[in-house]
DNA sequence: AGAGGTTACGGGCAGCGTAAGGATC
DNA sequence: GATCCTTACGCTGCCCGTAACCTCT
């Protein structure tokens, strides 16, 4: 008799056309994906995929079979979602993070994870933004905290916090009292996210103009970096103050008031259209909440630094 | 993640309200089916079973779960009955056959199964009508090819073949040319089917008349013992002709003409509603294929018999 | 006391991962 | 030759069955 795990298997070897693709997704080797197609073909009494080709395909009464799989796999999850207790989330769960969710709310989040689904383990990778939709894309990952909505079919995303991007060097640096101008700006390093990353693309636009002197920007990426190169004065950083927010108390980086504009990057929880995206949705929602206090929290606490209050330091961070 | 194993396991505990039946159905040991529960229970997070009271119970959000569970049982089954291989059948069906049906067709039957079905096992088992009925009832026979139609709800039945019952005797016995009356034959011993059957009722009930004298019935629930002792000339036997066709052949026995009106034994195949009835359905549907032909080739031949033609003895019977 | 469910434990085998072997572009 | 699937093989861990224990009527 059929299970279930071969038959999702099987769609998802159906719907990625490979079977090297399914057993990433499914968190297995390739040959365990071989056998389980093996075994349904067998019980089912007749080949199910086209192996020639390029990519796997069903035959005509695998497509047959692929559309009832999909209905059971669809039931099972209705099923789980609607009658299971949460808590009874189990299994890895493998969530790409892009670096400053590490820097900011990451472990929070962790933290209330472990909480909320004490039988769920997290798998997480730190990667830019655009590795990590490529990851998503390919089903390495369930779940992305990354910047921006990738856009592309059957992407899922909801946003979870804005982060403005300033200016912070460190005190060694001498500024006037009034906002800096770009072109004071410029002739100093500027240190920043990675190449291909939307930051860098920002700030390597705002610093490409005619009439500034050609800027020497260090892209790393690696925040932690950015931020030792910083806090050695080395440059100016162009990053969310949300991430040296300790750096920031402690006075070793300030944030540079500019005439620049400010902008922001906006991260969103995104995973992909499946079967079963009660994980990818539960911890999205997590992260929601995390996002959402931690930020605020966050922000008042900027604002406090910024204006000298340290009264209340942690209020709202719980 | 649930797998289909465990929920079929849930679906027969809660259908028959016991944690032993379930296993005797699902050919397993009581406590793997505790197993199964068990680790069902654990990924759902909640207890789906009352046990406290002599029936097992769904809890109400059992009761959710199950609905869930009768419908993906449902779903694999409708997805095996459309698109798989008929000969990938597999497994292991428990076959309840009436001897009667030993001593006819049932060879013949085994044989083409064996064909149309190669990965399929019987386990048969030989008894009375009546017990056949119960162990049905009971879920530990899969299919039973039994008299007359088990009416009892969610009993499927369909009809197999109507064999006349007839008075047979050793030629020792001699009779006269003209029909024998019934008087005569109840000076007899009269060797039948076991207590508690159809036939040995409906012989009961002939003799059983104030006019008679009160006949010696030997009843036995082995059909062998029965031949055997008619050919030892102990008596009549009241059977179908069909299973000593051997004997009439060989004229070891004969059938006596009587002045007694004729009557039939019918046999059905029957099997219990369930979610997956592909197994028993297509094992009816052979017999009833076998069971046609064999009737046809039987009659035949006890009519070449009897008119002494021995000639194209086995025309019919492939 | 007996029926039915749970717990404990040992053994068998399914299914996994590693690694080598084809096939197809 | 690179990529992808299959086959081979040893091993682990799951699940089953046996048996003892527990709990109700």
């Amino acid at each position: 008799m059929p299970d279930l795990k071969s038959l999702e298997t099987f769609f998802w070897v159906a719907t990625l056309g490979s079977f090297r693709g399914a057993a990433l997704k499914l968190n297995t080797t390739q040959p365990a994906v071989s056998q389980r197609i093996a075994l349904l073909e067998r019980e089912f009494g007749f080949k199910l995929l086209h192996r020639e080709k390029r990519v796997a395909t069903p035959t005509p009464r695998g497509r047959a079979a692929l559309g009832y799989a999909e209905k059971l796999l669809g039931l099972r999850s209705e099923m789980l979602a609607r009658v299971a207790e949460p808590s009874s989330l189990t299994g890895v769960v493998r969530l790409g993070v892009a670096e400053t969710i590490v820097h900011t709310w990451l472990t929070p989040f962790i933290r209330r994870v472990d909480r909320t689904y004490p039988n769920l383990a997290l798998e997480i990778e730190v990667d830019i933004s655009p590795n990590l939709r490529d990851r998503l894309l390919a089903q390495e990952i369930d779940l992305a905290f990354l910047i921006g909505p990738p856009s592309a079919p059957s992407v899922h995303s909801r946003p979870l916090c804005n982060y403005p991007v300033t200016f912070i060097a460190s005190p060694r640096i001498k500024w006037p009292r009034t906002p800096v101008p770009i072109e004071d700006l410029a002739r100093h390093p500027i240190i920043t996210f990675a190449r291909n990353t939307q930051p860098y693309v920002a700030v390597r636009s705002l610093f490409n103009r005619p009439d500034l002197p050609s800027v020497r920007l260090h892209a790393s990426a690696s925040l932690a970096t950015v931020i030792h190169m910083a806090l050695d004065g080395l440059g100016i950083a162009v990053i969310p103050p949300a991430i040296v927010g300790r750096e920031l108390d402690q006075r070793k980086l300030c944030i540079i008031e500019t005439t620049v504009p400010p902008w922001d990057i906006a991260f969103v929880a995104s995973w992909l259209a499946a079967p079963d995206t009660r994980a990818a949705e539960s911890l999205a929602q997590i992260a929601i909440a995390i996002a959402g206090e931690d930020g605020a929290g966050r922000l008042e606490r900027i604002a406090n630094r910024q204006s000298r209050r340290r009264s209340q330091f942690k209020a709202g961070s719980r």
